[in-house]
Formats: C-alpha cells, structure tokens, sequence
DNA sequence: CTTTACGTTTACGTAAACGTCAAGTATCGT
DNA sequence: ACGATACTTGACGTTTACGTAAACGTAAAG
C-alpha cells in the first residue's frame, strides 16, 4: 500500500503552504517522486518535513536544517565517514544543549518577573506585608 | 560610580556589530543614555542586550523580544496589569517549554542516529557482529 | 463541455535583520 | 594645528524565507 500525499494534504497537516513546501524543495531539502508533472510524498518526504520545521521552529537557518536532515541519511557504509558523522552529530548535539542552556536561563527569569509579580500583587492584598519588605530591602 | 559603556566596546563584549547595537534601538528595544551625541550604555542596558541576544538565538523575531524584554520593566504597580503581565508570563512559559520539547526530540533523533552509526562502525571492526543483527532483525 | 479542484513553472514582490558605505562631528594626545 | 580614535546619522544594499500573482496543464464532477 504505502500512503502518498499530494502537496496541498502536506501543506494542511503540517500547516505550512505549498509554495514554502516547494521552496524547501527547490532548497535542496525534500526530493518527492513524481506522477508526470506532480509531487508524490511518502512516509520519508513526511519525515524530513517534519525535522525541517522543527529545525526552523528552533531558529535554524535553512542552510543548517538542510546539514541536519542531511545526518539523518548517511548510508556511506565507509569507516571514516561513520566518523565524520559521529563527528557532525556531536557539534549538533552542542547546539541544541546551548539553546537548551538558553531555555532555561529564559524560564528562570521568568519565574524570577512572576515571583516579584505575584509578591506585589500581595502587597496589594495586604500593604503591611508591602512595608515590611521594603524595610528589608532597605537595611 | 557606576560603569559605563561605549557602543564599540558594547559590541566587543557581546560580539555584534555597533550596527546591531543601534538598529536594536531604532527598533525600541534598548534606551541607552545620551553624552551628547554619543550614546552612553550602562547595566540596565547590558542586561537588555543579553537578553534580546538570547532571544534572537532561540530564534524568536524582534517583535517577540520587544515583547520579552517588556516583560522585565512593568513597573505598573496596578492588580488588572500585574495579572495581564502574569498571563503574559505564562505564554512565554509555554512557548519556550515547547521549544524545549523541539530539542529534547531533536537530541532524541540524534542519539538514535548516532547508536545506528556506531553499531554499523561496530560492524566494520567485526563482520560476523552484523550477520548477527541483520538475522535478527529478519525474524 | 464547462466548472472545480489540484497542481505546475516562472517571476517579481516583500518583510526582517542587519551590512556597508559616505560624510560629518567631537575629543584627545602631541 | 593635526591626525588618530570613537562615534554620529543617513541611505542604499543584501540575504533569507517565503508571499503573491500570472499563465498554464490535467482530471474528475455536474
């Protein structure tokens, strides 16, 4: 059996439009069969759709998506280019830690606004609760 | 005393441009002093930078960041805007924990990509070790 | 047979985020 | 007084990542 989909079915499940599925294409990043003149996407097409986007949803320049998707099928079988690869796959892997890193820096200053937020909004409950604070604060 | 900073040395320390420096702030997203004509940066201002920086590196566009940083000087001491800002919060919360999911599924990919490369490596060093798995993997 | 849906290529347009001059100003050491 | 250094404001250029419109093909439905 093996699904296909036409282009117009990717773009509403993946919400994107078919021009920027085209686009992607053109970029070197998805390679459909064709029925005569139309794209035919399978399973793989859906795959690599998929790690585009999210690369992009991460912030990744399309040029870095297309080295990304590009570890995901690498079937030289040599040693060397094994390695290669485990090498790529490393300095990935530091990227997205870095930006993990960057996440959570981020959370914790969030937490860190609301937490004052939510302090002054006690205040606003109970003022005496205010003045106290501010006297420590102070000292 | 309270150091004080010049735009080149600005861009050194946080590696950009001065041209990024300034376009940030005909884009409202920093407010540095003025010593006549030249701009005056101080920590506040540093502490904008880093963090447009570190929105721009999570791939958020600059009227995200304008949004974020916004979330850090809301000194309106009002309950209706207090809670506004908390919602705010939250949203941001939500969107950089989605984004963490992205890479914590991306780094998933890739730790699996990565075991398929050594165990074909693996192979290569033994051959009878593949025969073995690719019998397996047959049944 | 025409409309409708779905798709195609080609090509120009555009918003975002800066880069890259150009020309001028202000200060400082010598 | 002079050049080096640091900085300023335009203004136009560039790259990325698509949007948008034109003009056309194909195939099923009414």
């Amino acid at each position: 059996m093996a699904e296909t989909y036409g282009i117009a079915e990717m773009a509403r499940e993946f919400e994107v439009t078919p021009r920027t599925i085209r686009f992607y294409e053109a970029e070197g990043l998805l390679a459909p069969l064709r029925d005569g003149q139309r794209r035919i996407y399978r399973g793989r097409d859906r795959t690599r759709l998929r790690l585009i986007l999210r690369g992009r949803r991460l912030g990744f320049p399309l040029a870095e998506v297309r080295e990304i998707v590009g570890l995901y099928d690498a079937p030289t079988g040599e040693a060397g280019q094994l390695a290669y690869l485990l090498d790529r796959i490393a300095a990935r892997k530091a990227d997205l830690e870095a930006k993990g890193r960057d996440i959570e820096a981020s959370l914790d200053d969030l937490d860190g606004v609301a937490a004052n937020c939510r302090a002054r909004l006690a205040e606003l409950d109970d003022p005496a609760l205010g003045a106290q604070s501010r006297k420590r604060r102070r000292s």
